[in-house]
DNA sequence: GAAAAACTGTGATATGAATCACAATTTTGC
DNA sequence: GCAAAATTGTGATTCATATCACAGTTTTTC
């Protein structure tokens, strides 16, 4: 690979922790893809055969219901994409689609367990995340069973402002559908509370951009259900 | 501590890859309590200080929700019970609660974690367990929040004789409102829908002790929804 | 740049399950 | 062993949200 790993400012926190002779193994087993808006680049289903690292873009996580998708979460660089199959099991459990041109790197999952099994600020870095990652998810699916469908518009729509694009102003690049499965909900519902949103004067909407005018009021929808 | 790790049956798999040596430490920093039901193990929002493994007995985890409470899962022996808290987030993020007598041992910390540093084939065991946990979760949250209320208690229930009590009659150590927060119900409805399953005759209940009598039916309900 | 496809908005209706209310039963503590 | 507390059963009512249906709008595609 021509593409150094030492010189990507996209690094891991656990990357930076690797040795400099480390890094360069990384660099020769690190494949580095792009994917355009809508691409599948993990499967549910399919056997997983590296580890993978989201570097630039924006993706979505998702699994196949009982009875529909649920969009389990949207991530942004720079984090790792199917670190708990990787480990947890062969098979891939949940599907990783982008939903803006990204661009992930395929570490050769051979070299991956070798570093964590040789440098302890790695594998410590990494436990850190999953275990971040599964309290996350603990806490979220509380929120998904027990708010109500426009605590959990709030929710999202905080998100994104705060933790994605830092900013209040931001574009929506997935649509309605999505959004519904991310807050479990139905399409028409989603589409429902966001024109209440905007005729509370809580949102403004023109085109696929959102602005959050009233944050405060979206906070407290977003605490009290 | 008297207790010698070395000879203990309820080893973890991680446990299983230590030294003599590092076991022999293991027992110097680890203290077993005893638990009886309904006590009180780990407190949300409380400092976590040491890494706990619940050595027998049977447990519950649960979460405070914006309304309720949340029973994430019942945990059974050999398992560790506070690990993403442990590496995630110093504040313990959910409840640990006996729902029988349980004996659970606290590790320091500062072992555990030299532990992982130095013994990889134990690290590696640690983050094979956290992956499934979190793969666990996922599935999990999409259950509960797609399946309706039949489906929720049909899942529980089989999970209760296959992966608990081994065995198709067991005893209900919890009560319905816990049953209904293990599954997002209502009281109410758990307990309406465990005599429509007697009805049906797909279970039969006496006293504490459920017996499933129609498995394939549970398992279609499961299934379906 | 016109036709097709995808997406969004909004009313009417249906429904699963929460909530309320209270009786019946079981368990616990002294 | 009895009173108090906790738990459970079941009907009536309410409510949030899914579903259906279809029109209007935007985006894609060739």
């Amino acid at each position: 690979m021509e593409n150094k790993c030492a010189f990507c400012d996209y690094k891991s926190a656990a990357a930076r922790k690797l040795t400099i002779d480390e890094i360069d193994k990384l660099s020769v087993n690190c494949l580095t893809v792009k994917f355009k808006k809508g691409d599948s680049i993990i499967r549910q289903g399919t056997y997983s055969t590296n580890v993978a690292y989201l570097k630039s873009g924006l993706v979505k996580i998702h699994i196949d219901g009982p009875y529909h998708v649920q969009v389990v979460r949207i991530v942004k660089p720079s984090s790792y994409l199917g670190l708990p199959t990787t480990f947890g099991d062969k098979i891939n459990q949940y599907s990783v689609t982008a939903i803006e041109e990204s661009e992930v790197c395929f570490i050769d999952i051979s070299l991956f367990r070798k570093l964590l099994a040789t440098n302890p600020d790695f594998s410590n870095q990494i436990l850190i995340e999953l275990c971040k990652g599964e309290l996350e998810s603990y806490q979220k699916c509380v929120n998904r069973t027990q708010k109500q469908t426009r605590g959990k518009l709030a929710d999202v729509l905080l998100d994104f402002a705060d933790n994605i694009y830092h900013s209040d102003i931001f574009p929506v690049l997935i649509n309605q559908e999505d959004i519904g499965n991310l807050v479990d909900a139905s399409r028409e519902s989603v589409s429902r509370v966001l024109s209440e949103f905007v005729k509370d004067g809580i949102l403004k909407i023109s085109g696929r951009n959102i602005e959050i005018i009233n944050k405060n009021t979206l906070k407290q929808i977003s605490a009290k259900g």
